[in-house]
RNA sequence: GCCCUCGUAGCUCAGUGGAUAGAGCACUGCCCUCCGGAGGCAGGUGUCGCAGGUUCGAAUCCUGCCGAGGGCACCA
């Protein structure tokens, strides 16, 4: 029995309990919580619905549990149902109702896991969109695996996911960026709002090497053969390490092409018509402080140019007019006052502001010797997501920075990092699903065959318990992972999977010794640690993370 | 000053109303005739920042305070 299962029998017992005296029913959550008590006393699981809905019928909450447990013992698949505490229901389950955990992991495969709480929503996921100025830094790189996992277990719950880059290639920055290149190309040491770095000079000289007459043109040819360019080359290379890291996107949307297109004229020029802008001190304001912010914000200067928000306006018409019902957004936290600025500019387009969702994740730290390290581009102290790839390598890099809450700031320390890298949780879950892949090669070997069909009534270790119920609740994790935002429910989930593996398998032998035959034990053994990788696999591909057969 | 996030074991962090608050790392001692010891078992540490409040029940929700980080542009 799948815990999705007792909770609808835990429900309808309740409502027969109910209506046997009368009593409304409609008190009962749509969903009741079952969940695994931490005391393996308590059972194999547990409800609160007696205390949650007692008092609402006027009922005692024990004198309540006394009568759910009577039907719940009464029931299939339950072995025993005990009423404890304040009016707890620990509930103990048949082993072999469990082992229909392990026969519909077996035959989900892939898909166990999956749900379709999301289905039919189309959801437009912008992230990373750092500008293209230099290489992806430390923050960037947590945004690049946690909005990567973020996407992938938004698809497993059936929403239709489009992973967007957004490209801010219009403006000062560019400009800035495109003078350094500039500076580097003539042998000048860079500007002082630029920037530098051996990155500079490789994209300089890499300009110059497809034109190689760059620099004699004409300024304003000069400055725009290098853009154009430059600005290319960066953006390959930004494309290219994140694909290295295993965050691919689906769209990388070019601010330049809202501006170029009209798209920005147009939108700003219908919110001025239709009072939604307003006019004061030579500029044109939006009403942001409607939604939280601090302040109006200006989205056209008084000289006439947009100022940064008229893009995010054209942009977010752009996206909702693709067809997206929800479009969030992953954010650092120094930029959390955007959030009213984004909700104000989907009142402002006339949508409900729940099209927007922001969300904001806190900083990554580099430490080094457990200080602080400021990182700078003119000192050299910048890491990039190609350093820390070099030092840990894309497993353990996407591990680490997603295992954490984005709400937390987490502290890098890249030669603590490069020394202690197995100290990483990630080999330890990975360490799990090789051993089990070993273990499905002895069975190989042995020409014992996967029997899914296999007498899961003889797993009456608590290990195995355990462990089974451990994998059961795999698809309410990542149910709310997705509906949290919270891809690093899965990677803890995955940890405590790789613990109930590592602890069944010490007390349990799988296969047989020597001349033994396999029995009936070796064949439910088997398919449950079958099973166990299934889900460690399934887990570990939400993260980007690969399963490995061998370490 | 205002806004956002955080404050949980020596360290890094899980835990968005349930029972005796958990894991990894670090420390100590055990466990390989045996499927991968990158493993397991045992030992122990907590005023869940502080103070109130809501509730049958609070690390979790509300209020205030203290501390840390980040933000408050006609920059992008």
């Amino acid at each position: 029995m799948t815990p999705s299962a007792l909770a609808d029998l835990v429900r309808s017992s309740a409502v027969t309990v109910l209506e046997a005296r009368g009593l409304d029913t409609g008190v009962l959550p749509e969903q009741v919580t079952v969940e695994r008590p931490r005391n393996p006393e308590h059972g194999d699981y547990a409800t609160n619905v007696a205390l949650q809905v007692a008092k609402k019928v006027g009922m005692a909450p024990r004198e309540l549990a006394e009568a759910l447990a009577t039907e719940l013992s009464a029931a299939d698949g339950v072995d025993t149902a005990e009423v404890a505490g304040p009016g707890f229901l620990n509930l103990r389950l048949a082993a072999d109702a469990q082992g229909e955990i392990v026969r519909r992991v077996l035959s989900a495969g892939d898909a166990y896991g999956r749900g379709d709480a999301l289905a039919g929503r189309r959801i437009n996921l912008e992230f990373v969109s750092a500008n293209p100025t230099g290489p992806i830094h430390l923050g960037g790189t947590r945004w690049a695996a946690v909005g990567d996992a973020l996407g992938r277990v938004l698809t497993a719950q059936g929403a239709e996911v489009t992973r967007e880059y957004y490209f801010n290639d219009a403006g000062a920055q560019i400009d800035r960026f495109v003078n350094s290149l500039l500076a580097a190309a003539q042998g000048e040491p860079a500007p002082e709002d630029g920037y530098a770095g051996a990155y500079i000079d490789d994209i300089a000289t890499a300009v110059l090497r497809k034109e190689p007459g760059a620099l004699s043109l004409p300024e304003a040819e000069r400055h725009e053969t290098f853009r154009k360019i430059g600005v290319g080359l960066m953006f390959e290379e930004i494309k290219q390490s994140l694909h290295d890291f295993g965050t691919d996107f689906d769209v990388f949307f070019h601010e330049d092409s809202l501006h170029a297109g009209g798209a920005v004229a147009q939108v700003v020029g219908e919110l001025k018509e239709s009072g939604t802008l307003y006019e004061a001190e030579g500029a044109w304001w939006m009403r942001t402080t409607d939604q939280g912010d601090d302040k109006d914000r200006v989205v056209l200067k008084s000289d006439g140019d947009p100022a940064y928000i008229a893009g995010d306006i054209a942009y977010l018409r752009d996206k909702v007019e693709r067809g997206f019902d929800l479009c969030i957004y992953m954010l650092g936290a120094d930029h959390h006052g955007y959030i009213g600025r984004l909700k104000a500019t989907a009142v402002a387009l006339g949508y409900d502001p729940a099209v927007v969702e922001v969300l904001i994740g806190q900083m990554v730290n580099l430490v080094s010797g457990g200080k602080p390290v400021k990182m700078s581009k003119r000192a050299g102290t910048v890491v990039t997501l190609e350093d820390l790839v070099e030092a840990v390598g894309v497993d353990a890099a996407r591990y680490e920075l997603t295992r954490y809450s984005v709400d937390s700031g987490i502290d890098i320390d890249l030669d603590l990092l490069r020394k202690h890298t197995n100290e990483n949780p990630v080999f330890y879950v990975q360490y799990a699903h090789a051993r089990l892949a070993s273990l499905q090669r002895g069975a190989a070997e042995l020409k014992i065959e996967l029997r899914p069909d296999a007498d899961f009534s003889l797993l009456t270790h608590p290990r195995e318990g355990d462990l089974i119920r451990t994998i059961g609740e795999f698809p309410s994790v990542l149910t709310k992972a997705a509906e949290l935002r919270e891809p690093h429910r899965v990677a803890r989930y995955l940890e405590s999977l790789a613990s109930a593996y590592h602890k069944f398998y010490d007390v349990a032998r799988v296969l047989p010794q020597g001349d033994e035959a396999p029995t009936d034990l070796t064949h439910a053994r088997l398919a449950l640690c079958e099973a166990a990788r299934q889900v460690l696999a399934n887990g570990l591909s939400l993260l980007g993370v690969s399963a490995p057969e061998r370490m």
